[in-house]
DNA sequence: TGCAAATACATGCATGACGCATGTATTTGA
DNA sequence: TCAAATACATGCGTCATGCATGTATTTGCA
């Protein structure tokens, strides 16, 4: 019985305790923050416009259909956005073998956009982390690491989970699943 | 020579690798996704509705003003915002002793809607740290903790990014300054 | 005491990012 | 051959938000 108590315990205390859940929820939302603030300085545009810059520069050629399904978007919403980016001179739409098709590319200056929201992105996050040692860090990193990598997800999840990742970083990225196409 | 070689492939390998960054990009990413997703199950609406809810709660009696702090919102959108939640029956507005202010309070309604939303919120975060042991769980929430609690923040800081927390649960807050008003 | 400045909130208007419904062009498959 | 599926475009509406401005109340100071 007592034994029973203790363990109890220790489940309310471990397993059963909702600290975990709320200080990543904590940590999503400082984070979403500062990197929209970060990001927002670099393109001023918001939605998921930075994430399609950083995703078809991981991607180059992506279709629209593709681009949908990574970001989120109906097809009509990736539409208008590929139209934005195309505006703002920072995409163009090639013709693909199947004539509906159009592949997106990055224009050179889509290209130091991109580089200059990833590096927005980066310094954002860089600026929570700043308090950690080298120590922290690295357990900080191994433990996202497994956690990601175990993360139940289908093929689809991994692009949309890293749609604003600098994805010439992590290597192997944790994502289960095929590599993401560089 | 080579001994500052060595170093410097250290610092590579620790501080100076964005590995870290990258994966708490990824993982704002999916946290974002997934509490969304949840969110706007239990109460059909976006931007910072639902945070207000939460921030209500955990601090009745909130002014429009204090509460456009807390969401980061121009004041006319936290005007609005508190509109809304009016129209929706889930918040009332009473006078302050300052006759400028009104005071935000939930209706239960509210109340009943703010649980729902944290429980939400839970779940869809708890799904990603499933995979993780006991041992795990304890590791990170200990990094977390230390991170969250070095983090250079003003008190407003605290409460913008404590304001989709249930603040029933971290104890003490790690986040640095005053509690946060429950 | 009187009055300008500050504060708290409200409102008209515009915008950006989205979704739904629907349309067009192309390809596929029976 | 022709209907169904696929890829993308577009009209229209909505939601959340910001800017500029207005109103009511309080504060500070001469």
């Amino acid at each position: 019985m007592i034994i029973l108590e203790k363990y109890a315990r220790r489940m309310y205390l471990s397993f059963m305790d909702k600290t975990l859940e709320n200080l990543i929820g904590a940590l999503s939302v400082i984070a979403a923050d500062r990197i929209g603030d970060a990001v927002s300085g670099a393109y001023p545009r918001g939605g998921e416009t930075p994430a399609a810059l950083t995703a078809i520069g991981a991607s180059p050629g992506l279709t629209v259909s593709a681009l949908q399904a990574v970001l989120r978007l109906s097809q009509p919403g990736a539409a208008r956005l590929v139209d934005r980016l195309v505006a703002d001179g920072l995409a163009e739409k090639r013709p693909g073998e199947d004539a509906r098709q159009s592949l997106v590319h990055l224009t050179p200056k889509g290209r130091r956009m991109r580089r200059k929201i990833l590096d927005a992105r980066h310094d954002a996050i860089s600026a929570i982390t700043a308090p950690l040692s080298r120590k922290e860090r690295d357990a900080f990193a191994a433990l996202l690491n497994r956690m990601l990598s175990r993360y139940p997800s289908c093929e689809m999840d991994k692009y949309q989970a890293c749609r604003m990742c600098d994805q010439s970083i992590c290597d192997p990225c944790p994502m289960p699943g095929e590599g993401v196409r560089r």
